[in-house]
DNA sequence: ATGTCTTTGTGAACGCGTGCACAAAGATGG
DNA sequence: CCATCTTTGTGCACGCGTTCACAAAGACAT
C-alpha cells in the first residue's frame, strides 16, 4: 500500500497474492531497463537489487508465475518482460477515461507513464462548461453530461477521479452505472462501490501525514538521546501519564 | 500502500502498527467532517463506516493510541481529532519543498491538502534556469543550485520529488544530504536512502497496473463464465499448457 | 441502588507475507 | 562422464495484521 490505498479484498486470483502483484510492476520496470540496455539474463540478486526487494521475495514471487528462470543462469530478460506484461493484461489496450480536469488532472494527461504501458487516454471530462472543447495535452475536453456516452464508445473499464473531493462519489456512481469496473481515485473520499469493482486510492494528504508521524518519531527520539535518556525512558514516562502525555514532556519546538 | 509504496521496515515506533499509521490519516479526516458538523460523539460502528474499515479493526487502532472512548457512549470528536493530531504529528507545522515543477509538481503546489493539514511548501525547487523566479502557486521558483541553502534555511525535513525519473535519485541525494529525512517520491524509480530516512512512493502507472491484472482477471472469469466453463475448468486447463491459456507456443529464443 | 442496555477494549485464533536456508537443477570445465 | 559451482525454487518457521467474539465498563431508567 504507498501509497495508501484502499485494498479491495484480495480475492486471490489465480493464486497470485496481492501483495506479489503490487510487486509485478515493479519488477518489469527493471526489466525493461536492463532489456533497452540489451541484457541477455539477469540473476534474482541482480534484479532485486535493482528493484529494491529481497532477492528470497523476488524468487517467490516468480514462483507464483512459473519457473520461467533456469538455475545456474538466471532468468531471461526478454522472456520475463514477455510473461509479466502477459500477467499484468499489458499486452492489450486498456482505455482510460480522466475526470476532472483540474491541475492534477491535467497534469495525469500529460503524464508520460500512461501511454507507455498499454494505457491510452480515451477522453478528458470535466463539469465546468468553459472548459469543454479545450484541448489539454491534445485532447478536447468533453462535458460530464456525455459520461455515459463516452464509456460506452471507447469500451472504458477503468476510471480515473481527479474531481474535489465533493464531486467523487457521485462520479463513480455514474462511471460503474456506465461500466467501468476499476477505479483510480485521487480524491480524498471514501468511495463505495458494488461488489465486483476495484477502487484504488492515490491520496498525497495522507502520504504526507504518515511522513510527519515517523518524522515526529525521529525527532523525539532524538531528542531524548540527546538528553541522553534511553527510548525505554520516554516510553515509560509516558505510560504513566497516560496513554500520551497530554503535556508531552519533550515536544520539538 | 499508495497505498502503493515502499514501505519502511516497519520499526513499530512507540507500539503502533504501521499498518494503523497508515489509517490514523483516514480516521482523523472523517473525524474532521464529524467536527465540522459539530457532531459531539460517534460510535466506532458509525466511524468505521465512515472511514471505510472494519469497525473491530478501528477500535483496536484506538486502543493503541490509549483509551480515548466511553462505553456505552462512543468517541468524542473533538478529544479524538486532537489526540490523532497529535500522535500524526499535526500540531506542529512541517515546511515542505517540492522538487521538480513540471505538470505533477506545479500540480502539487496548487493542491490545497498541503496546507490544509500542518503542511506548508516552503520552497519550490526546479533545474530549468528558465523557471527561476516564475511563481507558481503564488510562490517563485527557485533554482536547484540554492537546494542545500533552502532547505536549512526553512528547517525543512520532508523533501517532495517530482522530477523525471533520471534525476530523482541525484535531487534525493542532495535533499537527504541537506538534511532532509523523510521524502514523498513521485519519480517512477526506486530511490535508495541511508538508514533513519523514509521514503514513500507514488507511482500512478503501478496502479494502473495494478488495477488492469484485476480487470483481465474478471475479463477472464467473466469470458469462462459466458462458456459455460467454470473457473476450476479454466485453472486446470492452463496448468496443462502453460501458465495462462495465452498461445504459449510463444517462446523467446 | 439495581438492572438493563449499549458500546468499548482486548484475548485468542487465523491467515497472509516475509525471510531463512537448503536441496535440486542445470551449466561449465576437465 | 563426472565433479564442481552457481542459482533457482521452495519447505518451514516466524511475525504482523485482521477478525471474531465476549467480558468489562459505563450510561441511563426505574
Amino acid at each position: 500500500m504507498a501509497t495508501g490505498r484502499t485494498h479491495r479484498p484480495a480475492t486471490r486470483s489465480r493464486g497470485i497474492p496481492e501483495a506479489t502483484v503490487a510487486r509485478l510492476p515493479l519488477y518489469l520496470r527493471a526489466l525493461t531497463a536492463l532489456s533497452e540496455r540489451s541484457v541477455p539474463t539477469v540473476s534474482s540478486e541482480e534484479l532485486a537489487a535493482a528493484a529494491g526487494v529481497n532477492s528470497a521475495k523476488l524468487r517467490k514471487d516468480f514462483s507464483y508465475l512459473g519457473s520461467y528462470g533456469t538455475r545456474g543462469v538466471g532468468y531471461d530478460v526478454e522472456y520475463l518482460v514477455y510473461q509479466i506484461s502477459r500477467e499484468l493484461g499489458l499486452t492489450q489496450d486498456w482505455p482510460v477515461v480522466i475526470v476532472g480536469i483540474g491541475n492534477l488532472g491535467a497534469a495525469l494527461a500529460n503524464y508520460g507513464g500512461f501511454a507507455s504501458r498499454g494505457f491510452r487516454v480515451a477522453a478528458l471530462i470535466d463539469a465546468d462548461p468553459a472548459m469543454a472543447g479545450k484541448p489539454v495535452a491534445g485532447i478536447p475536453v468533453q462535458h460530464t453530461d456525455d459520461l455515459e456516452r463516452i464509456i460506452r464508445d471507447n469500451g472504458v473499464s477503468i476510471g480515473v477521479i481527479a474531481t474535489p473531493a465533493g464531486a467523487a462519489q457521485q462520479v463513480c456512481d455514474r462511471l460503474v452505472g456506465a461500466g467501468v469496473t476499476s477505479i483510480l481515485n485521487f480524491a480524498p473520499t471514501v468511495l463505495t462501490v458494488p461488489d465486483g469493482v476495484d477502487v484504488r486510492k492515490v491520496d498525497l494528504s495522507i502520504e504526507l501525514q504518515i511522513l510527519a508521524f515517523h518524522e515526529q518519531r525521529k525527532a523525539g527520539e532524538e531528542a531524548a538521546a540527546d538528553a541522553g535518556a534511553p527510548a525505554a525512558a520516554v516510553r515509560k514516562e509516558s505510560a504513566e501519564q497516560g496513554p500520551d502525555g497530554d503535556v508531552p514532556a519533550v515536544m520539538p519546538a
